[in-house]
DNA sequence: ACAGCCGGGACGACCCGTTCGT
DNA sequence: ACGAACGGGTCGTCCCGGCTGT
């Protein structure tokens, strides 16, 4: 009992370390060697518990994906109204950022290879349809506008909080997330517009 | 002379090959093999171009804001209002990423940190500056809210612009790119509320 | 008491195993986990019974002496005729290797050098003195040729024998030993001449 | 052209010494920096010329091939009987296995078993082949019994002469191989009975 | 006494970016 | 401009100890 105690301990440094790691340079950019240096354990340590590179990964995929999970649920059980509770996660999920390096690294691993991978990562898709539906619940309840496009709004969402956070982290290392989401909700909700404009703009992308 | 022109043929042959290698897999997951390959050509020849790899992702990164300052300088000389100027800009910068493969390469390398030292890249800041200063005039001619912060918004734009590349890239290869900057700016412009609601959101940033 | 006979037990199905794997694969190319998963017991397990790779391997060795030892003596009490009793032992082994796993490791672990520095096999040896002992008896005797070098003829044999042994474990994993030990010791002692001819070979060994 | 000659040579060097290697280690007990240091080369000339290990083995087995090949023809070309064609054959590939590194290496590769996949080499079952051909070809010319089963003594043939090499490089490093191969050819043309005496013995492999 | 879990490093094959002689 | 060579780095495996529990 007391022996598997430091091998819970072991595996919990080594994955934290790797997710500071991936999130700071990227999996191919991150070598074994660096991660087994940060956490400070020995190669010996670091194969006993995670078989390859790859497994690391997605074992640090995992762990965001858990920590997601446990944010979202909680904030869900409030009951709040679809759109507040949409803002309210966005800024939950930008507090997870900064304070869980697992969340970090596996953002960036889960971006980086859906990149040069065939289907969207997992997790982004959940995140899209759960915005999605948020916004449809808006819409109907009569919280947004009702022309509003819910599912192209959502990538949209999903696509500017990215951004966001990659804008963020390279200016400050995340420092100013918050303050950026502010900015987002503000401009999102009420437009750029002067009060009382609007415009029709002629897409260019119907083609 | 005609050896000359084969040379810049191969030069160009070889900065296409890498812009595409380093789009699809990164910089530390490209290497110069995969790009010779590509290329068509032999080492000797890579390295009589480019006497290294980071010379090499140099060059691409600076072919693609050669052709980003091409058309901004375009753009700009239509002598547009700002606001329109900004989303006109918007638009032949999304071309151009479906278009130039230097240029998707040259973002992948200019987003993807950890790779080399930069602190914000050059582009970025550029970028960043040219839409604050056409928001900060569109301010001041009316075209946007008065209440609006051009700097913030613009870290956004530019922000929002980069995620929706990346989703576009995952989702589709960057062909609905044009679709999703339809949807951004329709956003931004008109916001998602209501016609006639506002919002006055207290600031988390804010501490 | 009752501890012990389990430890007994784990004793031989590690051996079992360790014969098994180093017969199939030989010395450097069996690893300790190769042995350890095909025992079904665990690392702790296994070290406790043998401190190290190169002990385990002298153990199956051991065993297989042991074993060959065995028949040997039982052989040799019959009290046959020598060159009988030569015949009778080689078929003896022969169906030792078709069924003891270690007898088999043991084979391969002695014929395989370069592993460790052995100049010559103490079983090989041993064989061979006592090959040379019963062909000795056995042309004293008159039941072979008067002409023949019992020591020559003896190592012949143990080569042959060796040599049909790989030959019949790669063709049909010594299914057909039987059958190839009844074509050695038709050859060996009838020649392949047509009757009543014999050949004096010019040596050319002789330098 | 005088560039290639180096590479050339490079390669020669490698693969002798990635014979003499295999041969007195076999495969896994082989390491690609002992081939390295023994040839003298660097990591990165030897996997220019060899990009794996397995691949390697290969070319040596195929150098072995090559220059069994040849003495082969060379044999065949001078007409003589059939009996003293094999015998000429057997004394020719003991002395190549005398003097050529690779044909030492290369037996050893083929006959160590476990480490491919290969059920039977292909060499082995030219060589079995060959023999067979020959005896069957002596038998009917009368000058081995009518009786020999030409196949089975082919197989016999063969295991032997693999036995003695192996015993004779236990023993003295492959030294005295050619006086052995006296003794086999001795001992298997006239057998060990005593003139004019033969046996018919039971075969116990006839289940 | 006997076995299991966790960890320690040295070493394995192989690849990488780069240079050199021609 | 090219083929050949260089050597340090990559991920992963190996054999093996030290604890801990029964």
């Amino acid at each position: 009992m007391a022996m598997q105690e430091r091998a819970v301990r072991t595996r919990g440094t080594v994955l934290r370390a790797a997710g500071e790691a991936f999130a700071a340079k990227g999996y191919p950019g991150t070598s074994m060697t660096d991660i087994l240096v940060l956490a400070g354990v020995t190669k010996g340590a670091l194969y006993f518990h995670f078989s390859s590179k790859e497994e690391l990964a997605a074992a640090v995929v995992g762990e965001q994906q858990a920590a997601v999970q446990r944010v979202t649920e909680e904030v869900l059980a409030q009951q709040r109204t679809p759109l507040t509770t949409l803002v309210e996660l966005s800024y939950r999920w930008a507090e997870q950022i900064q304070q869980d390096a697992a969340v970090r690294g596996g953002i960036r691993l889960t971006i980086e290879q859906g990149t040069f991978e065939q289907p969207m990562p997992e997790l982004y898709l959940q995140w899209i349809e759960l915005t999605s539906q948020l916004l449809t619940q808006a819409r109907d309840a009569g919280e947004i506008s009702a022309d509003a496009d819910p599912t192209a709004a959502a990538e949209l969402v999903v696509g500017a909080f990215t951004g966001s956070q990659i804008v963020s982290q390279v200016f400050t290392g995340h420092a100013d997330l918050i303050r950026r989401i502010d900015t987002l909700w503000s401009v999102f909700l009420n437009g750029l517009l002067p009060e009382g404009r609007t415009v029709m703009m002629l897409p260019r992308g119907a083609r």
